[in-house]
DNA sequence: TGTACATCAGTGAACGCGCGTTCACTGATGTAC
DNA sequence: TGTACATCAGTGAACGCGCGTTCACTGATGTAC
């Protein structure tokens, strides 16, 4: 049955909330869009009255991803850069992709990812290294955006191989060394 | 029809091989048993002689990555630490991820990989740190060890971003930027 | 060394299953008068 | 404001397709005598 201009755009608010769980979790590959669906409750075939394709919620998921991680950091930045550091590369972040950064939980399949999704991911990088480059006191703006930019690429990489090694103090020990590096830039 | 335990080996050989140009050049769940076969020039029905599942193809391949990634920069390591780094933050070890690093061309696919390929990948990643670490001079060897971490981890997140970011110029100017940092460490 | 036979690498059809997507249908919503 | 009707969000069955895996079969290899 038809339902409210309201109720539409909140069913379609979270089906995207819920997918860019779904996609930090498992993967992009490995969760279908009946997954997504039956986790939000409705059934899979409604999806394509919000949806013109799985790629189209790929795409909103990963922007909405970003959002949620920018968001968190900021929160947790406001007592500085040593502050959003330890956030990004806590154990609590690396045992909860699902409200994590995309760009580490979703790395390597964003690369294969469409167009219109690695735009997203782009553009969230960029706000994210900003976001870093305003917390780093330094002599010029071009040296802070330079050193936001290691950073993030320093906290990516070190994240995605927290995640592999299974062994949970050398991941921990992983995290922690390279937090520390990163806090001296 | 049954063949002679030379070509059987050098067969299962050159599928592990295939399987780890592919794996890395399309992503894991993105290959198909019968890809990686059709790729080798066999039916997908003589998988199962060679291997127990996929699973376990993609634990030897992710293994053969590792190497061929170690090997290559072994080589272009001879010149030393300044020369490796510029090999891997190259646009084109950015543009040939079937013999690149698999790291960073399947991280978060390895990340939620079984216990076998995660442990490879584990191995991977400390062979590569001790390659790094030799090649850096510095104070202690601690040092130095926690040094090729950080640089390794730059290097991954760094190299996934630049297959991201879709816009050329973007890209290599992220490498270049993260790359002379590396150097600096 | 020669022969008879068991082994098994590779083929190609088939298995059940889940994928993304489509579609006829339902009935409440929203609109035109 | 009230009524008649078009719209469309959501359902659930169905579509073709490709996945990982299994299996009966073929015939060269390798072994036992």
């Amino acid at each position: 049955m038809k339902r409210s201009k309201l109720e539409t755009a909140e069913t379609r608010r979270r089906i995207v909330e819920i997918a860019a769980g779904e996609f930090r979790t498992n993967g992009i590959h490995a969760t279908g869009v009946a997954d997504v669906m039956a986790a939000a409750g409705l059934s899979h075939g409604g999806f394509y009255r919000h949806f013109g394709s799985k790629e189209h919620l790929v795409a909103e998921a990963c922007e909405a991803a970003i959002a949620d991680i920018i968001g968190a950091l900021e929160a947790a930045g406001k007592k500085g850069f040593k502050a959003l550091i330890d956030t990004y590369m806590s154990t609590s972040h690396r045992d909860s992709p699902a409200s994590g950064c995309p760009l580490a939980s979703m790395g390597s399949e964003l690369a294969r990812a469409d167009e219109s999704t690695r735009a997203a991911a782009s553009r969230g990088f960029d706000e994210f290294v900003d976001m870093l480059a305003k917390r780093i006191r330094s002599s010029e703006e071009d040296t802070n955006r330079s050193k936001a930019v290691f950073a993030l690429s320093a906290m990516i990489g070190a994240l995605t191989m927290s995640r592999i090694i299974a062994d949970p103090e050398a991941s921990a020990s992983l995290l922690e060394d390279v937090r520390q590096q990163v806090a001296a830039i």
